[in-house]
RNA sequence: GCCCAGAUAGCUCAGUCGGUAGAGCAGAGGAUUGAAAAUCCUCGUGUCGGCGGUUCGAUUCCGUCUCUGGGCA
């Protein structure tokens, strides 16, 4: 098959899913079928050493798939959305430019709709003011900084719960940044749309049991295969704490408690299961809002050639 | 065999000086703009172990049985 010149914008393909779905299956596959080439679109994966526990593909399937933007940072650096959309819309400029189709794969959501819809102007994070944000919190309160955010951009606080920290500074954040509120930069940014066809498939069992299932299956395999030992290097690691996203991942982050002596195996047998059900079922959240998406049923191994025929209709690929 | 303590939501447990009960966890739904595998919001009817008794009324008091811990033999 090859992109047909039919349509203006170029073509990509997005395989969405909940985590042990079986994404990463049905995107080797059609590696295999078609002339693409592969992104990872998953938050987690970017980092080097977390390997285990976040079902990363192997390096031998990986020489013979290549992901782009797999093991692009050390775990105790930061990756954000932003920077996720800069370096997928370079990579998938690659791709198209030597004539093939970016296929991306992975489950951060957030990623995927950055994507599509793009992302305001904003200010990226700053540390230093991010430090005093939580100093204030520390000694004053969150309520308080939610009452002070309400002064600077009333329809944030409106929007932003009063307990949901991580917003409420971030809004506070922007404002210190630039003296504009978010609100009116978010207005004056209008976000810009993906310029590709894209089709969209979502992989993702149809019982929510056969799910759990799985997950409960991975985390037992994922520790028998030294999760725990992978966790333990994390740690000696310089700069590696459990305040980073890295060490915030599902699993990562029970296996670093359990570690610390917080709790026995069993407890971390069921926590990094419940979290990674936790993480599904947010993941099903967003995916059951997306716009346009085919959905294949994951409770068996999908039919490829289901999905080769809806990808051929939906980017007007010819054979 | 005897003594003691338990038996309440899927799990761990609180509670009702007698008016049929509520937390945490799990689970479900939702939100989601530079941390997103993050962060946050909403949702709790269950023979209160079985059977009797007392009572207008028992999950609560009494008796008895069963089961589970622990102790003594």
């Amino acid at each position: 098959m090859t992109p047909s010149l039919r349509t203006s914008k170029p073509p990509a393909i997005f395989v969405m899913g909940p985590t042990a779905a079986g994404k990463t299956d049905l995107a080797l596959r059609l590696f295999d079928r078609l002339p693409c080439e592969l992104i990872s679109v998953d938050s987690a994966l970017v980092y080097k050493g977390m390997d285990i526990g976040t079902a990363k593909p192997s390096p031998e399937l990986l020489a013979q798939a290549p992901h782009r933007l797999i093991d692009i940072l050390d775990p105790a650096q930061i990756y954000s959305v932003a920077s996720f959309r800069e370096d997928a819309l370079l990579a998938m400029a690659e791709i198209t430019a030597a004539g093939r189709i970016p296929l991306l794969v992975g489950g951060t959501m957030l990623y995927y709709r950055s994507l599509e819809h793009g992302l305001s102007e904003l200010p990226a994070a700053n540390e230093a003011v991010r430090a005093r944000l939580d100093a204030e919190v520390a000694a004053h309160g969150l309520s308080e900084l939610h009452r002070r955010l309400a002064d600077v951009d009333p329809a944030a606080a409106a929007r932003i719960n009063p307990n949901d920290r991580q917003r409420i500074q971030r809004a506070l954040e922007v404002y210190e940044l630039t003296g504009i509120n978010m609100t009116e930069l978010c207005a004056r940014s209008p976000r810009q749309n993906l310029p590709y066809t894209v089709a969209k498939i979502v992989i993702a069992p149809a019982q929510r049991a056969t799910l759990h299932e799985r997950i409960e299956r991975r985390f037992d395999a994922m520790l028998e295969q030294g999760f725990v030992e992978e966790v333990v290097c994390l740690r000696q690691m310089e700069g590696v704490n459990l305040s980073l996203p890295s060490m915030r991942a599902v699993g990562y982050r029970q296996v670093w408690e359990y570690l610390d002596g917080n709790y026995g195996y069993d407890q971390l047998v069921d926590r990094g299961v419940a979290a990674t059900r936790q993480f599904a079922k947010r993941q099903l959240t967003w995916l059951r809002s997306e716009q346009g998406a085919a959905w294949f049923d994951g409770e068996s191994p999908v039919l490829i050639d289901d999905v080769l025929r809806y990808l051929q209709a939906e980017l007007e690929l010819s054979v």
